[in-house]
DNA sequence: AAAACTACTTGTCATAAGGCAAGAAATCAA
DNA sequence: TTGATTTCTTGCCTTATGACAAGTAGTTTT
């Protein structure tokens, strides 16, 4: 049987066979969402998490002031989760809103912990994705440290362009940690730059 | 039995039992570093990973003009561990160091995985483990963005107060994010502002 | 105990980015 | 299609932090 490239990509793993894919794939089921829809509002209780299939999704988190500050992007072939609340089962403190529509593969957290009970290399390929995620994290966290903002811009510009086809420039701006007025010039600088 | 605490403390969790509790300590072996030893250095595989019993770690990664930025401090009671590299077998891009003598419980990547295949709440403890690994780290990048560098030493003196006390005032700034003349004046400003 | 380091502070000056506000352009709603 | 709203740019000025360098104090080495 053929599975949506999405699900395929997303589960590919070495202890993870056709058999295994095929009771993860049942497991889920198609959602969508439309531009500015909130699949997940602070407070809540997140309870399942989403493999993109298509769309622009981003997540948030809310300063002191009440500003929101994008925390990150969740492209084609991603999973849109947040992980704190869905594992630690507690109430979030981020939100989760789609930039574009959205078409979505969601698995629940009973069917989740289901497969993770009883797939052999689920386990295994969650520990590998959880390891993945904190890498990209660190290395967020450590370019917000040693990057100009320039090259902040520069390396999200290579790694997800669509971001910078699709969100709004105060949603990349926060994400990069600047102010829109200063991307903007950043954005001027570097299009001058490439001439 | 009774064991240190700093193995009860690391492993509690709903689905660990006594029994499985002492299996987990007897994968343990009592290992020591002395203050500036390297306990993993870039290039290398990592291959277990740190119960700290007592002392203080740094993790630091190295930026494009070789200077070293702090990533991490690691306390008593805490795993020093360098996830992407022990569990998606790849060699690091990150140095861990003592910063003070250390007494540490050691389990090596073999013993690590008998558990992890052997003991039903293992893997659950593990994904609790890795959600609140990355919710720190979620909370630390967007602290990058959202506080100034004076909130961010106070948040580090109300958290872990003990890296004041024991880590050179350079480790601490580059974990900062800012230069040590800077943090020495951040430093001077919240005394003077103490009084 | 002298020499060599390392840790920390402080001064001067430079610079990237922020705050605020105005205005243009694009998009959405009635 | 007109008005309202959002998005983006730009200008002026301020500010936090960096770069560099000198100097003090403390620690380690020999």
């Amino acid at each position: 049987m053929v599975y949506p490239s999405t699900i395929t990509d997303i589960y590919a793993h070495p202890g993870i066979s056709d058999a295994d894919l095929e009771s993860i794939f049942r497991a889920h089921v198609k959602v969508f969402f439309y531009k500015g829809d909130l699949i997940l509002t602070e407070g809540q209780f997140s309870n399942a998490y989403y493999c993109l299939e298509k769309g622009l999704v981003r997540a948030f988190a809310r300063n002191i002031d009440g500003k929101d500050i994008t925390t990150g992007f969740f492209s084609k072939n991603e999973i849109v989760i947040e992980v704190a609340s869905l594992f630690l089962r507690q109430p979030t403190r981020e939100n989760i809103q789609a930039l574009s529509d959205c078409e979505c593969w969601m698995i629940g957290y009973e069917a989740f912990q289901e497969l993770f009970e009883k797939i052999e290399g689920f386990t295994e390929w969650g520990r590998t994705w959880m390891s993945r995620a904190l890498l990209a994290n660190k290395q967020r966290s450590l370019s917000m440290i040693t990057d100009s903002a320039t090259n902040r811009y520069l390396s999200l510009r290579r790694e997800q362009p669509e971001v910078l086809q699709v969100a709004p420039l105060k949603h990349i701006a926060s994400y990069l940690g600047v102010t829109d007025s200063s991307l903007s010039r950043i954005r001027k600088e570097v299009a001058q730059m490439g001439r």
